[in-house]
DNA sequence: GTAGGGTTAG
């Protein structure tokens, strides 16, 4: 017989596998087409590998048919699809996928409960985290904490602000792996931990374990947000000498952005111009906000209008420029850029900051009214700034028409979202109690002196987690010492 | 008998 090449059910999973991993999206939906023509998209192996692919090509609405259509789903499907809204960058909805599983009485296993830390590490939803390190526990016959796992809950930890739970997870792993120091590394990176970053960064490999890129990117980064410049230089200088790892443009881009975050603009400007790669954007991206930091609006310009060009679609650009020229006081020049920015239709990037409280995760956008309590929210804040402004507190809102790097307006009653979620906190938490914020931009200045002083005058400690590194807010003082 | 799964960075 000549049938043996015969295409059957087991061939569709791979084949599904290879069109997500290839991105191939035409040839994808096609052997799809064929799966269901065949009989065979009900087979828990087709399925999930169908679900992969349709959330690996950002496609969650068909993914999610996928999932519905037929009712044989195992844990595999369900992980594919909770993985699925997350590469969709809709976290949200892979917790909530979450939830729907268990309520359909699929018990996860270390698989599904990797993805669902990693949603929870994305979106700050601590509480969520604690759950399902508390369910780990308790099933710790049947739960094996291996070193992905592990990893993964030590990130969540450490993504969602406590470091002092990240480190006791990694300190207990049996299994660790690089990726296991990588993630502690860029921990301690973000907390402003510099020195213990830089430390850890030895002791892996004392424990035999070699850094690859990733530690490079964790342990440089830790430089850039401390200001320690020597030390970033060494260890870049170590990647090709001592451990053989060609710096990459993100390497490049990390010691642009230490260099210039500690004012050496000169020689952050001749690493761009003489890297033996292209600069991306992200590099003209962290010159450009050396710029606004040290207010340096002849260079500012020159990068700014290079990544305009670069980038046209990038609303963050086009405010840290317009933030530069404002510094500068260059108004007619602020004017210009907005008219761009108006006429190429780009849109801004609304800020939102998270707040998690009795496990349930609360947005709040700039301006936006749709919260049930937003008319208490507003009003305690009206009273927290009036307060503020007896401490000595002067809004700093009168300069600049965009705030850092990003893209928000404040007036008298629009707050930045981060001190919505803040005034939430306060009317939904006990005195004393710990408040704890993440946000989607960077925080600005503005709100930056706002919060130390209100750590101190209500005694609250708050912590912010913003685009890139943690806020620790205690007495008065932040952990970031200022320099972020 | 053959096939489908999770982590660190960007």
């Amino acid at each position: 017989m000549m049938n043996d090449a015969k295409p059957n059910k087991f061939t569709y999973p791979t084949l599904l596998k290879a069109c997500g991993d290839g991105g191939i999206v035409a040839e994808g939906k096609q052997v799809h087409c064929h799966v269901v023509k065949l009989g065979f998209a009900g087979d828990g192996h087709v399925k999930s590998a169908g679900i992969r692919m349709y959330g690996y090509f950002g496609m969650a609405a068909d993914a999610r048919k996928m999932l519905d259509d037929e009712d044989d789903d195992d844990a595999v499907c369900w992980n594919a699809m909770i993985d699925g809204y997350f590469r969709c960058g809709d976290v949200g909805k892979a917790l909530e996928v979450f939830n729907t599983m268990q309520s359909e009485r699929i018990r996860p296993g270390k698989f599904v409960l990797t993805s669902v830390l990693a949603a929870c590490a994305h979106l700050g939803a601590l509480d969520h985290g604690r759950w399902v390190h508390a369910y780990v526990r308790r099933k710790k016959k049947s739960i094996v904490m291996d070193a992905v796992l592990g990893t993964a809950l030590l990130d969540m930890y450490a993504k969602c602000g406590r470091l002092d739970m990240a480190w006791e997870v990694f300190e207990s792993m049996k299994e660790k792996e690089v990726f296991s120091w990588n993630a502690m590394i860029k921990g301690l990176a973000m907390h402003g931990r510099a020195d213990d970053a830089v430390e850890l960064f030895f002791e892996m490999q004392r424990r035999k374990f070699r850094p690859n890129g990733i530690t490079f990117i964790g342990v440089l980064n830790a430089c850039a947000h401390s200001g320690a410049v020597e030390q970033a230089l060494k260890l870049f200088d170590s990647m090709e000498n001592v451990y053989n790892i060609e710096p990459e443009v993100e390497h490049y881009g990390c010691l642009v952005d230490c260099l210039g975050r500690s004012g050496r603009l000169e020689e952050a400007e001749e690493l761009v111009n003489s890297m033996p790669i292209e600069p991306n954007p992200a590099v003209y991206g962290s010159l450009l906000g050396a710029c606004r930091i040290h207010g340096n609006a002849e260079l500012g310009e020159r990068i700014g209008r290079l990544l305009l060009e670069l980038e046209p679609n990038n609303s963050g650009r086009y405010a840290l420029l317009s933030n530069i020229y404002a510094k500068a006081e260059r108004w007619d020049d602020v004017a210009e850029v907005r008219k761009l920015m108006k006429e190429r239709g780009v849109k801004t990037n609304p800020g939102s900051s998270m707040i998690e409280l009795g496990g349930c995760v609360h947005e709040f956008k700039m301006g936006e009214g749709c919260h049930p309590k937003m008319k208490e929210i507003y009003s305690t804040l009206k009273v927290m700034i009036e307060r503020l402004e007896m401490e000595g507190y002067v809004p700093n809102t009168s300069q600049v028409l965009f705030n850092i790097e990003e893209e928000e307006k404040e007036t008298a009653l629009q707050y930045h979202s981060e001190k919505l979620a803040i005034a939430f906190g306060f009317i939904s938490t006990k005195p004393g109690e710990t408040i704890r914020v993440v946000k989607n931009l960077r925080v600005c200045d503005d709100c930056h002196s706002a919060i130390k002083l209100i750590s101190r005058v209500y005694g609250r400690e708050i912590v912010l987690r913003d685009r890139v590194r943690y806020h620790h807010f205690r007495d008065g003082t932040c952990s970031c010492k200022d320099f972020w």
